[in-house]
DNA sequence: CTGATTATTTGATCCTGATCAATGTTATAG
DNA sequence: CTATAACATTGATCAGGATCAAATAATCAG
C-alpha cells in the first residue's frame, strides 16, 4: 500500500529506516468515490494527500457558482491547498476526486511535527515547496502569455495524459475556457 | 545601508550576532538607474535582490516582443526569478528597475551556502518559499476567477500603492489588459 | 527651459471566445 | 439492459477587450 509513497520520499531525501517508519506511520488511507469531495471551501485545512491511484481536482468556486480549476493531481503526486495548509486557515478551494481514488493523507499537525523531529523532513518540505512554486509560476506564465489555443497545444505537448484521461469539460475548465471553445479548438476550426 | 535588510531578516528568524554578520556580508549594493535591466532572459540566474529603495518589475517577453508582467517588488521585499534561481538555470524573464533603485543582492552560491552553514537560514528560505507560493497562487486565482474590471478593483483595494505609484501602462500590463482598457475601466465606462 | 519622446485619453471598428440553443453521443444508476 | 442524465458537438449570435488611429498631456534629456 505504501510502496509508491516510500519510493516518492526516498527518491528525494535520505532517511534512516526508523525515521522512514515514523514518517510512514503518519499517513492514513482514504478511499474516495468518483466525484467525492474530500476538502470543502470554508473548512479548516487539515490534510495533505498523496495520490496512490486516481486523480484529484482542486478548484475555486466563483460567486456565481461556477468553478475554476487550479490543478489536477495524478498518481504519485502530493496535493493540498497549500495556501491554507501553511497557516492552517480556512480552505479557499474544494478538492474533489474525479476518479475513484486511493489516497494517503497526513494530518497537518503531524506534517509540521515531522519538521521538528526528522532532520531531513525540512529538506523534503523545501523540495515540495520549490516544486509547487515552479508548477504554479509556469501556469501563471501560461495565462499571461498564451491565448486559449496556445494553452491547449502546450498542454497537449507537455501533459498529454491530462487531455487523454480527463473529460473535455474538465480540461476546458483547467484551460479557463468553455467546453464549446475547447471542442472547436480540437476540431481545428 | 543594511538596516532594512537586517530588520527584514531578524523579524523572521533568530540569528546570533555572528551568524547575522555572516549573512549580511554576503549582500552587495547595486544601484540601478530608472529602466535599467538587471536580469536578462537567457542569462544564468545568479542573484537574488532585496529592494532597499525603488521598484523592480519582472516580466516575460513574448515571441512577438510584447511583455507580460509577472510581478513588482517594492521596498523591503525580495525578488528573483525563483524558478530559475532554484536550479541555477537560464532566466525565462527580465528584471527591470522601473524607478531609480537601491538594491542589495546575494549571489546564488552564497545563498545556498548559507543553507548549509547557518542552521536557521533553512527556516528563512522556507518562509520565503511559502510567501512566494502564496502570492503566486493568489495571482493565479485572480486570473482564473476574475474579469479585467474585477482584477483592477481588487488590486486597488489590496494594493493601492501599485496603482498610485506606477504608470498606467505598467499597471495595465500587470493586469494583462491594454492601457486603453485600463483607462476606460478607471473612467468607469 | 524647451523640444522630443512617452504616456494617457477617447473614439471607431474588429475579433475571439462566451453564451444560448439544438442535436447527437456516452456513461451510469438501478 | 434500459432510462436518464451527463457530456460533446455544432451553429447562430453577442459582448468584452483588442486594435488602430488621433489628439492631448505629462516627462525627461540636454
Amino acid at each position: 500500500m505504501q510502496e509508491q509513497l516510500t519510493k516518492f520520499i526516498t527518491d528525494r531525501i535520505q532517511l534512516t529506516e526508523a525515521d522512514l517508519q515514523q514518517v510512514l506511520s503518519c499517513f492514513h488511507l482514504l478511499v474516495a468515490k468518483k466525484n467525492e469531495i474530500i476538502g470543502r471551501t470554508g473548512e479548516p485545512s487539515r490534510r495533505m494527500f498523496f495520490v496512490n491511484k486516481g486523480c484529484l481536482r482542486v478548484y475555486y468556486i466563483k460567486p456565481d457558482g461556477r468553478e475554476a480549476t487550479r490543478r489536477f493531481a495524478f498518481e504519485n503526486s502530493f496535493s493540498t491547498s497549500l495556501t491554507s495548509f501553511i497557516g492552517g486557515t480556512l480552505l479557499k478551494e474544494d478538492t474533489q476526486a474525479v476518479e475513484p481514488s486511493q489516497l494517503l493523507y497526513i494530518n497537518r499537525e503531524d506534517f509540521y511535527r515531522l519538521l521538528n523531529t526528522i532532520p531531513n523532513w525540512e529538506k523534503f518540505y523545501r523540495g515540495f515547496l520549490e516544486q509547487a512554486y515552479i508548477i504554479n509560476t509556469s501556469r501563471l506564465e501560461d495565462f499571461i502569455t498564451l491565448n486559449p489555443r496556445e494553452r491547449y497545444q502546450l498542454l497537449l505537448k507537455e501533459n498529454p495524459e491530462m487531455v487523454l484521461r480527463l473529460p473535455n469539460k474538465l480540461v476546458a475548465n483547467y484551460l479557463n475556457i468553455t467546453q464549446e471553445a475547447l471542442s472547436r479548438i480540437k476540431s481545428g476550426s
